[in-house]
DNA sequence: TTCGATGTTCGTGAAACGTCGAACAAGCTA
DNA sequence: TAGCTTGTTCGACGTTTCACGAACATCGAA
């Protein structure tokens, strides 16, 4: 496990981020970690292979959507929303809406334990 | 030439909607047509053959994000902006400005002697 | 009717994507 | 030390995307 590599605020690319917001599974992380509140890999739940969630999960890192702490041998994800905010203003609140209006990523939730 | 399929407001989803938005060609074509009014086919300017152009507006217009009309031989495109507004309220303000502060898609233009 | 202009579609190829399981690396824990 | 947990990385596979030129269909003009 190396460093990952997040971002600068200015290297956030538009078409980037758009691109992954495309898959429903990243949109459904992207909801979860919308409160803010910093998650535990461990705790995500989505119907795919580890790999798999690594994959997108690294996907929204590289777009600057997420940024990962490590500690120890475990990861702790959260949204960069004030980066978001300062580099598109407006941009994550409307994508949060939207969401929610067309249900997209409900597949995608915390493992039971976590709290609300 | 056979009549395009053009998604409903119900239809338009947003996964695909952010994976239109993930070409830096196809926010081009957005920003040009963001204005408001219909443009030609013929009048849109973008660094790839027509078969690409093609591609990518069948990419916008199956994502809901344009609509296509037929009058001859020639097509006329606009930005389903109201319908857009209506499914994802302030989606599109905030992209637009998006595309604005991160200058992404300015390689694709108008024609010359299309009117600003 | 013949010609030219206009877009779409087809065939192709290279690249990227989403997915998985297996293997791996790094750090706790016993 | 050995073993377990945690997440990343590595092929592999099939699908999708983007790109092009060529062929095609359709309509207007000559």
């Amino acid at each position: 496990m190396q460093k990952a590599h997040h971002p600068e605020l200015g290297e956030i690319a538009l078409t980037e981020v758009m691109g992954a917001l495309s898959d429903p599974i990243r949109v459904g992380l992207v909801r979860v970690l919308a409160d803010g509140r910093e998650r535990g890999w461990g705790q995500l739940r989505a119907p795919v292979a580890k790999s798999t969630l690594s994959h997108h999960l690294r996907v929204l890192r590289d777009a600057g959507l997420t940024r990962t702490r490590q500690e120890g041998t475990r990861c702790y994800v959260t949204l960069r929303r004030d980066d978001l905010q300062a580099r598109f203003p407006g941009l994550l609140q409307v994508v949060l809406s939207a969401m929610e209006i067309d249900d997209v990523g409900s597949q995608v939730g915390l493992r039971d334990g976590a709290d609300p």
